[in-house]
DNA sequence: CGCAAAATTGATGGCTCTCAACCTCAGTGG
DNA sequence: CCACTGAGGTTGAGAGCCATCAATTTTGCG
């Protein structure tokens, strides 16, 4: 793997770190020390692809630094799928995704391990397997949340939820970062850019948010994101 | 567990039986001998529910016979998430889908196993934990293919996708048996019971399905429920 | 500055939802 | 055998939301 010299000056600000990642949750100080001999760290410079092959593909990562996207091929073109924030965790790959793209938004730091080292280490650590599991779990329940925006909501609930999910998972940040442009968004909502563009400015003008440039987000009022975004429970009078 | 005593008269057609299920996959003949005696045949009423707290959930199941429905809890109603047809599996639950009910659709037999039983088989059979994420990446898999539906096809596609993934996952039967009312397909394709309605009728029209009654569908072209879900490569001319 | 890519804004039309009426089928009881 | 009943299904008319197309502005970068 090589080397990006990058700084992080200028970059969105690091996300407020988790107690410990999923990935190492309730592992003792030694076992960590023992983890941390298997896995090593990866640079990836902006737009650079991380390897998806079965031989160089990494089992298991852990994002430290950066962004990650994941583009699907289907039919005709690629799209945005999913985006990966600092903190959180690449899985293993199905047969179907490994014919996708995975590559870094800007400067990223990548802990990855491969699947014999991994298998090495869960032997000492055998909490380790059931973390693991836990981690594809969490990316279900992550892609059925998906699935209710796709198949039940407005537009302007889409618009609301995606910049309330990436806002709490960069760590509710004051000004969060969007990486990638309108029509990205788009793709993945299942909406057009002209649709993603009408609905983050009405957020706007509805003083929900500020919008100095395109990509950066300030939320001025967290709680109306949530309650227009349609996972708030329905507000009962009395 | 308790015996439901129904006879398989008049049920739907058992499933064309894969060479193994994917959970099984690679195991010799006395690792099945093993596995065997640490899964449970468990059977179902109808409408009877699968235990779903961690104390009596199955950690892992195979469905042999008969089909189960998901439904997710989300504010306000349920709604119908997902089916399961024989020769799939039940993976490990996440905490969020937990919250969901999983629920026999007439009567089931399931081939279960708690977690300490699959601990103890996974030390002699090592290849039954490669299974077992294998399962759960299908399961991935399965979600990222809903996303599309309801991210980018229209409602003739999704219909159409609907029907022939069902098709296909019971084995291509001349008659696919549709389990659930428009209502319930239209919650899992995003789509309001009218639409289904019009959908299915059209493809009725188009001479590429007959249904003798709302819930039994002959399928008489393949070919072209294939082509209409936009799954299909574009035809490209010359 | 000058250019290209991205974002914004407006006008228009089509697809799907909503609402409403009617139909079909299975089950029940006379 | 038939009337009744209720759940599910079908069909139609109209409205609303979002995609599409097009023009303009803003942003990023040499």
């Amino acid at each position: 793997m090589q080397i990006a010299p990058h700084s992080h000056a200028g970059g969105h600000p690091p996300a407020t770190r988790r107690l410990r990642p999923a990935l190492f949750q309730g592992l003792t100080t030694p076992e960590m020390r023992l983890v941390r001999r298997v896995f090593t760290e990866d640079l990836y410079d902006d737009a650079e692809a991380v390897p998806r092959d079965p031989a160089r593909a990494p089992f298991v990562g852990l994002l430290l630094d950066g962004c990650l996207r994941e583009d699907a091929v289907l039919q005709g073109g690629e799209r945005l799928f999913a985006l990966t924030f600092p903190g959180e965790t690449l899985s293993p790959l199905g047969p179907r995704r490994r014919r996708g793209r995975l590559s870094a938004i800007g400067a990223v730091q990548l802990l990855t391990c491969d699947r014999d080292g991994f298998e090495r280490i869960a032997q000492e650590v055998p909490r380790l397997r059931l973390n693991l599991l836990g981690l594809v779990q969490e990316h279900l329940t992550e892609a059925q949340r998906w699935q209710v925006l796709l198949g039940r909501k407005s537009a302007s609930e889409r618009v609301a939820s995606m910049l309330n999910w990436f806002h709490a998972r960069q760590g509710a940040p004051a000004e969060l970062h969007l990486p990638v442009t309108r029509t990205e968004l788009g793709q993945m909502a299942g909406l057009t850019m002209e649709t993603v563009s009408r609905q983050v400015r009405a957020l706007e003008k509805a003083g929900v948010i500020d919008l100095p440039l395109p990509s950066r987000v300030r939320v001025i009022d967290p709680g109306a994101l949530h309650s227009l975004s349609g996972d708030a429970q329905p507000q009962r009078l009395h």
